[in-house]
DNA sequence: ATGGTAACTGAACGATTGTTCAGTTCAATG
DNA sequence: CATTGAACTGAACAATCGTTCAGTTACCAT
């Protein structure tokens, strides 16, 4: 046997990455063996290699374009003018985007180890960059005064971990609805930055 | 060649679950190999299975160690009756406990799923008897009108996430003092939860 | 001094790892 | 319908994995 019918890299490939981003999620890059993912594709794991050159690419692949599509979304993004708009429109968003997609999400903060050292300083550039974006709403608001903020970058931390945390818990079974998460976590944003 | 001088389990023991912390921490319990941590200890592979049954005990060993310690810390701490207080006493406990213990804080969170089904519980169980404790102070400043919260559990984790972040940016040769971390940090979460 | 035991070596084990590749089968083109 | 290239198998590769163990050495109580 060799060959399946129907087979086509334009289905295989998309479930190929589908498969690695479960599998890394579920287990850490580490953790998981080409074996597996070709197991969970129904492959044998010679045939990965028709989809990336290497394992590590595979997850360098993902964590790129889960950041570039990040950073893509959010200039997407329509905001207001004001301070307090910017970071009501951030953390809705931020919360949004991260609910819709947990196991990249997952991957991105976890696996940032398991890259070759020139493939960290890509993904840590990009996320860089987005951390930026909000560090700039909030210095915006400190200079007009909406904001009361004793140290920019540090509050911009803060507030990352806080909402990225969501995904740590959240489920679309659960207790709250989204929508009603979205509005207590801006509640307690607002007022931790509160003038 | 066999036994080394001045070799001795009390020595060596503390060693090799310093180097299996720091190597877990760094690169993941499943990217690191017992002979990596006997090669750290400057030892032979077989000679670590005289201080551990398996790869798995170092990791729940380790994990366990430091939610027996964290929880018996916290309990040790005075705190004032007052919601306000214990809320403070709280905030300021956990940052500096984990700012002293960077490589276990950073296992117990991530490598939760590298722990068989049955230590999972466990440290699963412990954790969450953890998070209690602020969830404790935060129903009762909620019952005094102390705190806003529409959420109690929400706000739990909420506090718990960002508060755990500052491990992932602090430095202690860093900009900001230890010190004033804590007080920036008091006053966001003061504000967070504020009536 | 000597025997016993604690601490360790070095080699080995079967299993599994990422990766390669010659060969086989299917899909599409002419 | 013949042919070509894409998609995949199945076996193999050297390396490494966790773990075991007989043997060797150093420490310590007697």
């Amino acid at each position: 046997m060799a060959r399946k019918q129907g087979s086509h890299s334009q289905v295989t490939g998309p479930l190929v990455r589908a498969a690695a981003e479960r599998l890394f999620a579920r287990h850490g890059y580490a953790a998981v063996s080409m074996r597996q993912i070709a197991a969970e594709v129904g492959v044998q794991a010679g045939a990965l290699y028709n989809y990336t050159p290497d394992k590590q690419s595979l997850l360098f692949g993902m964590m790129k374009a889960h950041l570039d599509e990040l950073l893509a979304a959010w200039a997407a993004v329509p905001r207001g003018n004001r301070p307090t708009e910017a970071l009501e429109a951030f953390t809705r968003f931020h919360i949004s985007f991260h609910l819709d997609r947990p196991d990249a999400v997952f991957i991105a903060y976890m696996e940032l180890r398991s890259l070759d050292p020139a493939n960290f300083a890509v993904i840590e550039g990009l996320r860089r960059r987005y951390e930026t974006e909000l560090e700039d709403i909030l210095r915006r608001g400190k200079a007009t005064g909406d904001f009361t903020l004793p140290d920019t970058r540090l509050a911009t931390m803060a507030v990352i971990a806080m909402l990225t945390g969501v995904t740590t818990w959240y489920r679309d079974d659960g207790r709250l609805s989204r929508e009603r998460v979205l509005r207590i976590y801006w509640n307690m944003v607002r007022k931790a930055v509160a003038a």
